[in-house]
DNA sequence: CGGTCCCTTGAATGTGATCAATTCGAGTGG
DNA sequence: CCACTCGAATTGATCACATTCAAGGGACCG
């Protein structure tokens, strides 16, 4: 069996046992791939599937207020796509794929389980989706009280810190699949101010842009200038229950 | 053994086993009340316990940026804090009493416990928990993209039915025990722009203001003008695991 | 080529912030 | 009972960050 990308980022934090790698590798039977912009959940749908997304950035959306839809969750590769929707039926938020990409779709009944057999897991899973929330919470900070440029700037070093953690790389250039317009929804802000912002960094030296490529010219600075703490990435596992019941 | 405020919350979603009872009795064991404003955790503590809220209410504030707090989450009675905070033990949100009241603390070893043997309940927890994750999300919409006015109103409403759920009234009239300075933190305003949208929503007759309580005159043209749909107050139980492994 | 989407820039506008005073009310002490 | 204090509420004047409106340019694609 070859090492699925969740395992892999599951793995960062426990090490699996064999029954607990089955679990995983269930979430992972069904493969679908999707093509950008391809809608998966729509707002009033009724959700019966978790994802965990293999390849591709997915996003999801709120509904629209005076026009425009904010960006609430961008998911990367390895990712379990659902959690924060496990209480309810009837989808509040739509789920849209970014860029082309693959989903693993599994019911409820896969979570149930868990709960039932693999309590250590069920548990990671968990402390997975509490640090989203976190995130989120981070992400109302950001609405609430910074300026747009620093909103902008958090969201680039943030977004390079999950992404080198998913690559394993210190690398400052990173692919950004999003347009000048999906951008303002992510900070809530305008397309034509986003685009005064990314001029301005590019002009006082902080960023690069090439096409939809991004470099941090000066990342230390740039973290400063917001305050970054690289805190979410990492779990505490140390309460953790037995792998078994 | 009468019944704790706990309790009665989560038997709205699901009829607890004898066995469950015990854990929740086990959470509200240990009972400590708190002044007004006291700190119960700061940024930067080691956080060991979660708590019960029994009575008063508590609020989650992030790091202050530019002079400026924001209140991330609004405890109530009944309600579990620290769900969010279980993948990590350095807090990076501060919890505080908004007004005297009593917390029972209890330590992660005992969702640990109950994950290995209550997994209907860790069931419950996990929904409940993303239940407060899309309460997050819907007020990242607010702060993104409504009108300063609209998302008083939101608020508004929003608090109105929570209270509503939790004393099972319907009142439009409600206890609002936060300063003008402390509804711009929820809020992401300033205590003076607070204080004009109150005036204004005042004299064109929508709420009547009397010292800390506030009364919705017109609950239904509000709630219309905000889009406001009830709808984070219910649980889809369907997938729930057996009550025990 | 014509169409469409995205990026870019300028000018005017507006929502909400900032700065500065004043008032109000609840305590507190003389 | 009155002066005093301190925090919260209130209001006016001004400012600025970000939006809106308007227009044009570049790249890709049928």
């Amino acid at each position: 069996m070859t090492e699925s990308c969740l395992t892999t980022r599951l793995e960062n934090f426990i090490q699996l046992t064999e029954s607990e790698k089955e679990f995983v590798a269930y979430m992972e039977r069904e493969e679908r791939s999707c093509d950008k912009r391809e809608k998966i959940i729509r707002i009033g749908d009724n959700v019966e599937h978790l994802h965990v997304l293999k390849f591709g950035w997915a996003v999801v959306r709120g509904r629209e207020i005076r026009g425009r839809s904010s960006v609430l969750r961008i998911y990367l590769p390895g990712e379990v796509i659902g959690l924060a929707e496990l209480g309810r039926t009837v989808a509040i938020h739509s789920l849209e794929m970014q860029t082309d990409g693959m989903i693993c779709p599994f019911p409820r009944s896969a979570v149930a389980k868990m709960f039932e057999r693999a309590p250590r897991l069920s548990a990671l899973l968990m402390s997975i989706s509490s640090l989203d929330q976190l995130a989120l919470r981070e992400q109302v900070v950001g609405l609430a009280r910074m300026t747009a440029e620093d909103r902008l700037i958090q969201f680039l070093v943030t977004l390079r810190d999950r992404l080198s953690v998913a690559n394993a790389g210190t690398n400052n250039r990173f692919h950004l699949p999003l347009s000048q317009a999906e951008l303002g929804d992510v900070l809530g802000l305008t397309s034509i101010y986003v685009n005064r912002l990314l001029r301005d960094l590019r002009r006082s030296g902080k960023i690069e842009v090439e096409g939809d490529h991004i470099k941090l010219l000066d990342r230390e600075g740039l973290e400063e200038q917001v305050d970054y703490s690289r805190v979410l990435s990492q779990i505490d596992t140390s309460w953790f229950p037995e792998t078994s019941a």
